[in-house]
RNA sequence: AGACCCAUGGUGUAAUUGGCAACACUCCGGUUUUUGGUGCCGUCAUUCUAGGUUCGAGUCCUAGUGGGUCUACCA
């Protein structure tokens, strides 16, 4: 489809819309403000693929901007990995970076004019106090008895807030608004709070703090953000965030909400994410089965596919809940266009082809990606003894199984077809350890013209020049598409007991050492690998995404 | 219980804003193939329900039903 075809969402009509009418000269500028306080994961990258891609579309700019208004939670080591994953996944804020405790200063003095007009009062009341006064969302609350203090006591009572006169949480600045709003963010929000803790960029310079509803909205405003594009759980704060603009007679941005990308089998709170790590469920916060972008990096996911993803999903404002299956599509598809084959035995067999000379090698070629083609091709070495997948051999097979079988033919992927005569049993456990083979000759890959047949295909190595590797195989983490949506049990009931296996058993053409750290591989019809560190002086690779298969073994 | 938001195949998103319900993923078939991959072709919907407006409704109106969000000195 092409760019002009594709009908818009609902972001891009309204934005399309404000271009027509001449709205900030139709200029179009958004922001990516995440707190500085976790590591990002595939929400934020709905989240950041929206508001770049938009600003692509229109010529616009978008901004990264993070949100450290609480000092307690926030650090600098957070911020330096949101600004890696940020440029991994292929997005750049140029010379935008900006914080809102950079607007500190500016705020404060917002927080005064609001004092002045009569439109904010410290409250002396406890945190408990204000809850119990706010109500509930069907009774109205109650006014704090401080609401009326004079304009001039509130604006010394705030300067002492700033100036460290009073405990933490002593007092409070509230903005005055409408105690019985059936928003419930409209009944007196909080908007300073005292809290004498260390802050990551501006040190111990101040001890009050906004709070988001009066650092957000008016950074946007600051920042000449036209769009603020947000999650659907912020449109109760719209009222807000308008409110604030309107008593300081900012710039007017304007605030969007989208639904949140849910995806099958990941969870994306914090909260939760963070116990995973502590209790040592996963490897670190870039284990390959976390959905942090670190994570899916890890796993062999390319930062296109994941773009893909994000587009593919769509933008709207209903609940949803992605399938798997569909960012494994995106996976795939990048990965065949950009993937090296090589060939890797994940289960060996012994393969032992008779009439093969026994002093004999020889190196054929084999093309590095079909799908290119501009492709290179490397070397592969052949000689009497091979190893094949052992689940490409069967004593007594189906009807529809055409791989290697008692008198049949199979190809040997960029070599000879070959025929089975026979194979050794091991007598105490009546597994197969040898497959006995005639080859013919004539059948050479490339240069057949002898007429025989063979069904299947099968990747193979030889058996002095492979090399040992190690495998990660990965699943998914909960057996449960939504681990979060069942009220009688807790998320780690689903927690899958095999979403990582370690093969310590494949052999691969010696090719696949030539990888480096991060580089994909598609172990040739079985799936995509990506490198990992070394395990015992041995190569790595962690499982990507299985190829798909038409041939389902029956499993009874 | 209230306020607000939402409702289109199994999943997600469309429908030139009132004019033949489309695209992608999944599933299942077929075809091509020296990867059972890739590519190509095909099957899969009473647009939540009931009324109404209209020549004509997925789209507008009313009521209902279902789902979500909101009551932190977090963001």
């Amino acid at each position: 489809m092409s760019e002009e075809n594709k009908s818009l969402n609902f972001i891009e009509q309204i934005i399309e819309q404000d271009i027509k009418s001449g709205k900030h000269e139709g200029r179009v500028h958004t922001r990516f403000p995440p707190e500085p306080n976790g590591y990002l994961h595939i929400g934020h990258a709905k989240a950041i693929t929206i508001n770049f891609e938009i600003t692509k579309k229109y010529g616009g700019t978008t901004n990264l901007r993070f949100d450290d208004t609480n000092p307690v939670a926030e650090d600098t080591k957070y911020v330096e990995a949101i600004k890696q994953d940020i440029k991994w996944l292929g997005y750049d804020w140029e010379d935008r970076e900006y914080y809102a405790s950079d607007y500190f200063q500016t705020l404060y003095d917002y927080a005064e004019k609001l004092i002045h007009k009569g439109l904010a009062y410290v409250d002396d009341s406890t945190a408990e106090q204000i809850a119990q006064m706010k109500g509930d969302t069907r009774t109205p609350g109650k006014n704090s008895p401080y609401r009326d203090r004079p304009v001039l006591e509130n604006l010394q009572l705030f300067r002492d807030m700033k100036d460290g006169k009073y405990e933490d949480g002593a007092k409070v600045l509230r903005a005055k608004i409408d105690m019985s709003s059936p928003n419930m963010h409209m009944r007196d929000p909080v908007i300073y709070r005292i809290k004498r803790a260390h802050h990551h960029r501006t040190g111990d310079q101040w001890c009050i703090y906004p709070m988001y509803d009066f650092a957000h909205g008016q950074s946007d405003s600051i920042e000449g953000i036209t769009h603020s594009l947000c999650s659907l759980e912020f449109r109760h704060h719209r009222p807000l965030y308008d409110w604030f603009i309107q008593q300081l007679n900012i710039f007017p941005s304007r605030q969007i909400e989208f639904a949140r990308m849910n995806v099958a089998y990941m969870i994306t709170s914090k909260r939760r994410l963070l116990k995973l790590v502590q209790d040592g469920i996963v490897n670190g916060w870039d284990d390959p089965r976390m959905p942090t972008l670190s994570g899916l990096r890890n796993k062999g996911f390319p930062p296109a596919a994941i773009r893909t993803f994000c587009d593919k999903a769509g933008v709207a404002k209903r609940d949803n809940l992605i399938e798997y299956e569909l960012l494994e599509s995106c996976v795939r598809d990048e990965l065949n266009k950009t993937s090296l084959r090589a060939m890797v035995v994940l289960d060996p067999l012994k393969l032992i082809i008779k009439n093969y000379p026994q002093d004999q090698t020889e190196q054929l070629p084999v093309i590095d990606n079909p799908e290119d083609p501009h492709a290179s091709s490397h070397m592969l070495s052949f000689s009497r003894e091979l190893f094949i997948e052992r689940s490409d051999f069967m004593v007594d097979p189906p009807k529809k199984f055409f791989r290697l079988a008692p008198g049949r033919n199979v190809r040997l992927k960029a070599a000879y077809i070959i025929h089975c005569d026979d194979f050794k049993k091991d007598p105490e456990t009546g597994e197969v350890t040898e497959v006995l083979c005639t080859y013919y000759p004539e059948t050479k890959s490339g240069s057949d013209d002898s007429g025989i047949k063979a069904k299947g295909v099968l990747h193979w190595v030889e058996a002095h020049s492979a090399i040992p590797i190690v495998v990660n195989n990965y699943q998914q983490l909960f057996t449960d598409p939504t681990p979060l949506g069942h009220d009688d049990k807790d998320y780690l009931d689903f927690l899958n007991p095999d979403s990582l296996t370690v093969n310590e058993g494949a052999l691969a053409e010696p090719f696949v050492a030539q990888t480096k750290q991060l580089d994909t591989l598609q172990f040739m019809r079985q799936g995509y690998y990506c490198r990992s560190a070394d395990q015992n002086g041995k190569p790595c690779f962690n499982h990507t995404v299985s190829l798909k298969s038409r041939w389902k073994p029956k499993t009874q």
